[in-house]
This record gives structure tokens, C-alpha cells and sequence, in this order.
DNA sequence: TCCATCTAGTTACCATGATAACTATATGGA
DNA sequence: TCCATATAGTTATCATGGTAACTAGATGGA
């Protein structure tokens, strides 16, 4: 999450430069607006995902689940791995989606440490009805922004 | 925070358009990218912040105080305001900058309610002495990424 | 084979965002 | 003037990211 409601003004950044000269003007102004835009989209998506009984950890679980699942359960660290997320905050998530019946959690049989997760129906309709809203935020924050964009 | 390490191929988003056709492959495209690169920018700068025993938010009340703090103090709600987040966090964020000696806080002249804060000589060299660096990390992250950029 | 080391998952705890509900003060219309 | 309402800040609590340290199981070289 980045703030700054108002990004600064070419002149203030010019005046920093004087102080700090190893400042690139253009870089500066790229990468906040960069992380501005998608702090905004950010906060779109997080509400529809609470509306959705989602968040953006969950919903991202369950479209890696539903793009790999067919050819065989994954096991948690690896969506940890795919999700560059630290393992206890996959510990906690892939629980709640447990018991809100959205994944299925068993035993590896050839690896007694490891849990597999797979999708049950529950869990793809939950992520298939989200689907839609989803993508209609996309189109329309990118449609937004065309103009206000990152180099 | 957006993770995903390897955002969807272009055959997936199609595979997907042919269930979702409101989706609009570019505008996903383009979205995800996004919020792949600012997340990826965010935790190179908090790791950079925590060196510095700042945080995001942190360091962005210093740059506000240090943008607007000669023709005044600022109340604590305008920075809020300004940074777009809950006064909640605001209270405690300059409380915590209040005990490093960043900055002073004292009661509005004009309105009982309000309080003031304004930034200490520490505060701003804590701010100028982090400042070099965080413009390095934007140079090389915007420069390491000029290719794989947002529409 | 056996032990050192690695890895998977969990637990405990911290950081930092949010909202709801509270207190104290300000403000404006009857 | 006085009271209803609004606003500033705080407190309590939740959500969701992190790391450190732990347990249990896997693995590979002496």
C-alpha cells in the first residue's frame, strides 16, 4: 500500500534533485505512479474479494488451484512458492479456505511432512462466480487510466 | 501486496476469455503487471525503510512535513488526509515518530481537538540521511525493469 | 545403519493496514 | 443560548503480511 494522495509536482522533485543529485527525476516520477495506481487498483479488488467472502491471497490460491489442479494436487509449499508468500500465512490461508469448504486439504502419500490442497466444487464456483466482477473492475480501472500511466 | 511469480501466459488468459468473454485480455495483462512490479518495488523500499528504522508510511510523513512544514505545522488529520489513510494509524504512526524524536507534536492554538506535528532537526536529517538510498533503489528498480513495463 | 542436515508445516509473536465505538471539542440553527 | 450534529483523536479489535523457533519426517554421506 502506497499513499500520497497527491503525488509531488515536477518542481518539488526538481528541488530535491539540487540536494540529492543522484536522484532520476523521471524514475521518481515513474515508480510513484506506479505504486500509486496500484494501491488504488489494490483497494478495488480487496473490496469486491470481501464482498466475494475473498481476499486477495484466497482468490489467487484458488485460480492457481483451478489452472494446475487437473494434472494433480499441489502441494502447499509449492503454491507457497508459486505465490512468493511466506508458508505460515499459507498455513493459516489454506485453512480458512478449508473450512469455508472452498479447498480440500489430505496427505501427501509419499511425503509424510506435506499437505496437498486440491479444489472442491464449492471452492471453483465460489472462484468462478467472482470471475466475472473481477475482470469488469480490471476493464474499467485500466479503461480509467489509460492517460495516467506508467511509463 | 499482489504476489504471483509468474503471471498467466497469454494462452491461459485466452482459455479463461472463452468462459469470462467480459474479460479483456490486455487490460488483465496490463493489471497484473502492475501490481506485480509496484509489489515488487514496495518490498525492495521496506526492506531499504527498515534499515533505516523507518516504514513507508513513516518516511511519506516526514516528506509531507518536510514538504509544507515552513509555512506551518501541519494537524495530524491533514496528513492523514493527504497520505489517504485511517486516522487510527496516523495516531499511532506519529506517536512511534514522536518516541524516535522525528517529530514534535503539541496542541492546536485554534481548536482544542486538533494536535500539530511538526518535524525535529533529528526528523530531518533521519529523513535526508535516507533519502540517497531510496533514490538508488527507484534509479535501479525502474532501470532494471524499463522493459517489462505497464501499458 | 545412523546421525547431521534439510525441508514441510505449525505456533507464537510482531508490523501495519482497516473499522467501530468512544471522548472531547466545535459549530450552527431553533 | 442551547442542543443536535459534526469533527479530531484515541482505544479496542480485526485482517493479513512478516520472521523466529519449533516438531516431524526425509535424505545422504561416514
Amino acid at each position: 500500500m502506497f499513499f500520497l494522495k497527491s503525488l509531488p509536482t515536477r518542481n518539488v522533485l526538481i528541488e530535491y534533485k539540487k540536494r540529492f543529485p543522484n536522484m532520476d527525476i523521471e524514475a521518481v516520477e515513474s515508480a510513484l505512479n506506479l505504486l500509486r495506481q496500484a494501491s488504488l487498483l489494490e483497494r478495488h479488488l480487496d473490496a469486491y474479494f470481501s464482498t466475494q467472502g475473498l481476499s486477495q491471497l484466497r482468490f489467487l490460491i484458488l485460480i492457481v488451484l483451478d489452472r494446475e489442479n487437473r494434472k494433480a494436487s499441489l502441494k502447499s509449499s509449492d503454491i507457497a512458492d508459486r505465490l512468493d508468500i511466506s508458508r505460515p500465512v499459507m498455513t493459516r490461508t489454506i485453512q480458512a479456505l478449508e473450512k469455508a469448504k472452498a479447498v480440500r486439504i489430505s496427505e501427501d502419500e509419499f511425503d509424510g511432512r506435506a499437505k496437498v490442497v486440491s479444489l472442491t466444487d464449492c471452492g471453483r464456483s465460489i472462484l468462478y462466480n467472482s470471475l466475472p466482477g473481477y475482470y469488469d473492475i480490471i476493464r474499467d480501472f485500466m479503461e480509467r487510466n489509460r492517460d495516467s500511466t506508467v511509463s
